[in-house]
DNA sequence: CGGCATGTTGCGCA
DNA sequence: TTGCGCAACATGCC
């Protein structure tokens, strides 16, 4: 589930608790739950997001969930029996009508944190690209202080929350960038480029995944993520992957360059 | 059976 | 102190 579009969609799903109280929390995996504030009755005020994390702003408290690599939301009714995979389980009531959510993560990497202050986690987060835009002078000033290569420094949540490995890779391919260029030979340009691309491949992905609550159509949002050894869909160049970081990556030999197009560097 | 996975953290070493 | 490579976490899927 878990890069900035998907966890948009979850928040979408978690939206109509908006108003609600809460009546039951319940968990008994010590790894994904973990509170220190007694929820029930507090009321749900705000469903917000900023990165990969959604935090349900309670009129005292919070509830912070991080989906991980499999975690997810849905909502069901209260008599449902437990979902597969199920983790923790918060009812609520508004209007007399109880629902109940349930979040499933088979491989539990994700969280479910109720807390009465801000975690640290989501106060390190850096700007998020759909809701408070990319402000390119400080991603570029960011870019100079880092030694990695530009597609590790697009995975640190404190340059912008929520870009993760396909983001990553979608965007440093559309923009035609070599993933392994040293983030400090970046230029004005190449950031340039690099937050249209992110812009662009975000907004594509949560059209995607809109189109697939509902009907179940919709193009295939990525272009060379889960595509190596396909041709290049820009210069016909087999798309090559590699380990960078510690993480899969998908680029194309032919044409992403360690400098734009329109600006080679020296 | 082996290998890979949309994420994050922490450790050992240079 | 910094940077980096990797393992670990836990499980499903191809």
């Amino acid at each position: 589930m878990p890069e900035l579009p998907e966890v948009e969609m979850a928040r979408r799903t978690l939206e109509p608790l908006t108003g609600a109280t809460i009546v039951s929390v319940a968990s008994e995996d010590r790894r994904v739950f973990a509170s220190s504030l007694d929820a029930v009755g507090r009321v749900i005020r705000r469903v917000g997001r900023r990165g990969k994390w959604l935090r349900l702003e309670l009129d005292e408290g919070f509830v912070f969930s991080h989906l991980g690599m499999t975690g997810g939301f849905q909502l069901t009714t209260a008599k449902a029996p437990a979902l597969p995979f199920e983790r923790v389980r918060l009812d609520v009531v508004r209007r007399g009508k109880t629902t109940s959510v349930r979040y499933t993560d088979s491989r539990r990497f994700g969280r479910f944190i109720v807390s009465a202050t801000d975690i640290e986690a989501w106060s390190e987060l850096g700007p998020d690209p759909l809701l408070d835009g990319i402000d390119q002078e400080r991603v570029l000033a960011f870019m100079k202080k880092r030694k990695r290569a530009v597609k590790e420094v697009l995975l640190d949540q404190a340059l912008l929350a929520g870009v993760g490995n396909i983001l990553a890779i979608e965007a440093l391919w559309g923009a035609a960038i070599d993933p392994r260029t040293p983030s400090r030979s970046m230029n004005e340009r190449d950031v340039h480029v690099i937050a249209r691309e992110l812009r662009a491949v975000i907004r594509r992905t949560l059209r995607y995944r809109e189109a697939g609550r509902h009907a179940g159509h919709g193009k295939e949002p990525f272009r060379v993520y889960g595509h190596a050894k396909e041709p290049c869909p820009r210069c016909g160049t087999p798309l090559k992957h590699i380990v960078l970081g510690g993480r899969g990556t998908t680029y194309c030999p032919g044409c992403q360059k360690r400098h734009t197009p329109d600006s080679p560097r020296k």
